[in-house]
DNA sequence: CCGTTCGTTTCCATCCGTGCAACTTTTCCA
DNA sequence: TGGAAAAGTTGCACGGATGGAAACGAACGG
């Protein structure tokens, strides 16, 4: 199956085919994802896709199930270096100091621009097709930030409590400070929106603010 | 449009055409459901659903757009009542002692029998399709939870992090316990499991646990 | 009691997803 | 370096899914 067989290393370069097909792939992902942003959701056909990335529709459909998980594929790439970036921290950093030096900076290079996060939520909130696929690749960044947590904090992911509870928190504290990025007008620093978020968390949700006001 | 113009409130009596509209709708997610159960995904076909319920398959068409969402339906319903389940809490009650005293018994509830949760779960992580289904069912709660939550804290659910962020981590919470609750064999007493981690999501994410062991 | 509205059902045209087989390119071993 | 094996791409064709139109029947409103 694998086609690098003359070497056990597991970094070993990818090959030529290998390349190919990932370039292949980042091409359909890239054709899908720009043509969502200038002409819509409804403007992405296994066509269009298969025509702008220069192979057959019939290429689209072996690499993609269907367009929404073809525009989320980029996104779910960027989603996963996520975790890497935790992992690349000095392995004796406690795991919050980690999180809150990594997740905001390398949040604002994921989301990029914002009108472009900002046609995403709204062809997302227009279309379950595509908030599923959305959530898809939530959950799976999900686990694999619970794999590095876990890592980190010497527990077991299929264990313990605490890293899929952390891991889930800091994905809700991910999520909300993208989203009121977007449509908070107010508040416009998405590292600092997210920095709030996650202070609240490592601190206890914040009790003062939810005081029953009547 | 709406059936029962005679009466403004709210709370109108629904009449039997809506009361027979709820009831095969009621039992189609049930049949969808108990055939998962019984027999497994790929014993759930429309045909086989619908003949299950007493109405045509194109009837079930009209109701759920894949097999996958009929079982999940069931499911989303339960998952609608815990935010009701909070709301039904004296108002004057902060709203942590509320997700504290509600959540952890209503859970139990939905979940049901252990054995049943556990074929879900499998299910799900088998496959994609259903794991879609119960992440879009997850979100639908959460934003349920937020508007509860504003409505308890006076905030506003459109502008403010905090909602949103607690719902977010509950969600992860609820997730985590109901998780652990089936692989995990150790700990059986699922309201327990979910007060254990809404305690460590009020205090403050577990610090003491997640210093580096290496 | 009658006209209207709505839900269900049957039929049907259409489209999408998938498996298959042929062709091309890359890889591997002698 | 040559050639066989492996893997990827493409067009074709078939089965099943998808959604619309019209008929029928039950429920609503007066």
């Amino acid at each position: 199956m694998e086609t690098n067989g003359h070497c056990g290393g597991m970094t070993a370069e990818p090959g030529l085919r290998a390349r190919k097909k990932a370039a292949t792939r980042l091409a359909l992902g890239h054709a899908a994802w720009s043509l969502m942003l200038e002409r819509g959701l409804d403007a992405v056909t296994p066509e269009s896709v298969a025509e702008a990335a220069g192979v057959s529709s019939r290429t689209f459909r072996n690499y993609f199930g269907s367009r929404e998980e073809a525009i989320v594929d980029e996104w779910s790439r960027r989603h996963a270096s996520l975790a890497d970036a935790v992992r690349a921290r000095p392995a004796d950093e406690p795991v919050w100091d980690s999180l809150l030096a990594v997740l905001p900076r390398a949040l604002t290079d994921i989301v990029g621009e914002r009108a472009d996060f900002a046609v995403l939520l709204r062809v997302i909130s227009e279309s379950p097709a595509m908030l599923a696929q959305n959530l898809l690749a939530l959950d799976r960044t999900g686990q694999l930030l619970a794999e590095v947590i876990a890592e980190r904090t010497g527990a077991d992911a299929d264990r313990d409590l605490a890293p899929r509870l952390l891991a889930g928190s800091v994905l809700a504290a991910v999520s909300t400070a993208a989203t009121f990025w977007v449509t908070g007008g107010a508040r416009t620093d998405l590292p600092d929106l997210l920095r709030e978020c996650l202070d609240h968390l490592r601190a206890g949700l914040p009790t003062a603010d939810l005081a029953p006001t009547a």
